[in-house]
DNA sequence: GTTCATTTGTACGTATGTATA
DNA sequence: GTATACATACGTACAAATGAA
């Protein structure tokens, strides 16, 4: 049950994806050659291309046969891709994330909050802070989890915990969440958050929101995250599934 | 100029695509192993992993280390997850909303909009507008359709046509819409589009672009659109339907 | 226009790690 | 604990597209 190492291919990912994110690939820029990248970080040529398969997917680069491997332009420079499609990539991002807790407390229903939630419920446990990105240094976002009363015992035991909440409020309650449902919505980060997230003032940011409901509709969980426009973008795929 | 055989991993792909489709491994059992294929196709387990990753991508299966591949379900009940918006919601807010058409050009390919569209490319057919919600005044968003110019003949008829484009170009072409990626960003909504959507100066916006794509993978459009953020939402939901 | 070196794509083989049953 | 099955990772070779000589 030990947290063993990232597999190689992914810390050869993170490594070019700081090292275009620090300009010193710049856009419009070819990448080293994957025999050169072999090379530099003495990995086999197999272990390269599962990386670049990887910025590739993220919109990082782009390989072409013949002529090499091109740092994309990003719009709005978006280092970082949330690729979500169900609720086992909801686990994977927390698990590639760190969440530095600032704050836990009960979150008394005002008027705001309900705004906020969309929820009039009695009280919830709030517990707020900053998610980063593994050895990054700016923050993913200001995150803010709003934990159903009736489990507030998980909250206190966020910090412990690798994965994501609504996993350690199923564990501690036995319930299980059916149904997740998020809004995404565009936000002038609000003031008090600029400072916490090093952005700049009046940034727009990406506001994402998810409720966790049981099957019996139970309200278990909300999250509210608040994401910079230049450091995250929000994926995903629908596919037709019809093989003809 | 010629057509050449298409890769083993592609046809291996195809062939358990339409086992799939045909019953032959029904949803909710396990595909045969890797090793297992390997034999049966007489080819290498690279290229059998390969095919498999095509077949994840599309959300016809899901891997397991340790326990196998399963066929998952195309749409209903899922025994782990499900997508949560299928391509016929595209559908429903096409129909739900009315397109006005500003202009309709060749957009050859400079560096600002390889930047947009993240697709290096000779040129699009760019069919831009208005998108408003019926009987309402304010436009829901400004959008950009980039048709590729195969099917450029879709786009004149695009005024013409009720319904997602991308269901006009299938008509119109045979082709088939099998994936459709899609990401969501928030940016400040630009100087010249602040006038069109009567929208307020420094205004943040929700970008959302999707792009399509064939079995084959060739990109037939690629759609932008513009939402200022006090009129637009992106909602979805997830639901997993696991027993137990 | 042709040739040629370069670079990614495809495909083979083999071995070991790790989660699952 | 053992066997199974996918994940990761090493190696090699050739094909196809590109771009420059």
């Amino acid at each position: 049950m030990q947290e063993t190492a990232e597999p190689l291919y992914k810390m050869v990912a993170q490594k070019l994806r700081s090292q275009i994110a620090s300009g010193e690939f710049p856009v419009g820029t070819l990448l080293p050659t994957e025999e050169r990248l072999c090379l530099e970080f003495k990995v086999s040529r197999h272990t390269v291309r599962e990386a670049l398969r990887m910025l590739r997917r993220d919109g990082l680069v782009a390989s072409k046969r013949g002529s090499g491997t091109v740092v994309v332009p990003s719009n709005g420079a978006a280092t970082d891709v949330h690729h979500m499609m169900t609720m086992n990539d909801l686990s994977t991002f927390s698990a590639d994330t760190q969440f530095d807790i600032e704050a836990i407390e009960m979150a008394v229903s005002d008027e705001q909050l309900t705004k906020l939630l969309g929820w009039s419920s009695e009280s919830w446990l709030r517990v707020s802070g900053r998610r980063f990105r593994r050895q990054e240094v700016l923050p993913l976002s200001w995150t803010e989890y709003y934990i159903h009363r009736d489990y507030a015992s998980a909250g206190r035991l966020v910090s412990k915990f690798a994965g994501p909440i609504f996993n350690l409020i199923e564990e501690l309650s036995g319930e299980r969440v059916s149904r997740v449902d998020q809004t995404i919505s565009a936000v002038t980060l609000a003031p008090n958050l600029v400072g916490k997230l090093e952005a700049s003032e009046g940034c727009p940011a990406l506001m994402v929101r998810r409720t966790y409901r049981t099957s019996s509709d139970k309200c278990l969980q909300i999250v509210v995250n608040y994401h910079p426009a230049d450091r995250f973008q929000h994926a995903m795929s629908m596919s037709s599934i019809s093989a003809a």
